[in-house]
DNA sequence: GAGTAAGCGGAGCGAGCGCTCCGTTTATCT
DNA sequence: AGATAAACGGAGCGCTCGCTCCGCTTACTC
């Protein structure tokens, strides 16, 4: 937010404005058709040249970082309200509910909350808080019985790149089937239906290292 | 069989001979980095040019249904054998964990399998193939009440889209991990784990509009 | 062994991408 | 209103693809 606040601060009025209408039609279009459209598209929604994107974001990557501020933001909010959840399998299933509604609607995280997307300060900023407050759950999910007790806070990427496949795939023809396909998946993460598996998670170091090969 | 020598006759010797090399290397590249692999990578590997690669395949993805000509035997050959099986449900586990093995293994296979690759002929036939068995091991794993009931075999290639993503997310750092994947999906997909699903399969149709919009 | 159709090689085309460069326009300040 | 620094626009660069074109080479036939 002060962050926010900072940026926003020396810019001529046009400037300001352009950069405004650059993310917000950057926005739509994540949101219609994912990141991978080119930033031409970008700039002819906004009615604004090339040269300005760059003026104002050194790289795409920094426009995707501005663009999901605010999904991450909520993405951050769902998880402090899963936390404080009393019933922790509640608090669970509710984040991923939203956190996948997120990511249909705005298929722009795709490709962020997958691990990858690795120079995106606010994407990082967000992984961060959300992190401990997703270890904690999980794990007061299994004292309490709910979770199975083999899964850990390193598999939950899995849940994302699987989910998020899904959403992609999908998403034109039937857009909540995701809700389906997590279903079936939180069937086989409750405590009763757990039989042995046959290999341990990834550990914290595989993951960094996943995330540092990015795309 | 019988199209495989047909496709092999009236060539002369070197274009015969030629025409398998660029399989070969095309089959060894596409298990090391998955079918984008550049033709010309393809063709160096195999000590000729892309006019002949050209002449032989009048498409990329003609090579890749080519190469992939084996693998779809083997993955015909792991359905016929759990199509046989008494426990259906030992049947069902195993054809996945055989089919996904290749995947693994042969990550040319990841976009064929995943519904996509449209005008690849042999990829069509092999589906013709397995699916009329799998749906019968589908009923027939329900009807020994290992198989929640609400599965179908529409939501077949679910499993496929989502282990192939983590397949090919930790194939370079942790290449089982998709085991780990599919015993959580499997212990969901028990009878016993489940619970009412929020909304319905995909229709055929539905799924036939996605194999037609293809990659 | 000569004639010929079949096969070959690889420069290069066209399309798409992220991004740069710099001549032109414009907001802002006196 | 004039001066000036800031901001703008978009042609074009550099890169990567899949694929084509056509002059050259080679295997097969008689």
């Amino acid at each position: 937010m002060t962050a926010r606040v900072a940026d926003e601060k020396k810019l001529r009025s046009d400037a300001r404005r352009n950069r405004e209408r650059l993310v917000a039609s950057a926005r739509e279009l994540f949101a219609e058709a994912g990141v991978d459209v080119p930033v031409e598209e970008i700039t002819q929604r906004a009615g604004l040249g090339m040269g300005t994107l760059y003026r104002h974001f050194a790289t795409k990557e920094e426009l995707v970082d501005a663009v999901l501020e605010d999904a991450f933001a909520e993405l951050v909010g769902a998880a402090e309200l899963a936390a404080v959840e009393e019933d922790a399998w509640a608090g669970f299933t509710a984040f991923l509910e939203r956190a996948l509604a997120l990511h249909a609607a705005n298929r722009g995280l795709k490709d962020v909350l997958a691990t990858r997307g690795q120079g995106l300060t606010r994407a990082e900023a967000m992984r961060a808080r959300i992190r401990p407050l997703l270890r904690r759950l999980i794990e007061r999910a299994q004292e309490q019985g709910a979770l199975r007790s083999d899964f850990t806070a390193e598999d939950l990427p899995l849940l994302f790149w699987t989910s998020g496949r899904v959403i992609e795939t999908t998403a034109a023809i039937a857009p909540d089937y995701w809700r389906r396909y997590l279903g079936l998946v939180l069937d086989g993460l409750r405590a009763e239906a757990a039989t042995p598996l046959p290999r341990p998670a990834l550990t914290e170091a595989q993951l960094a290292r996943l995330a540092r090969r990015g795309a």
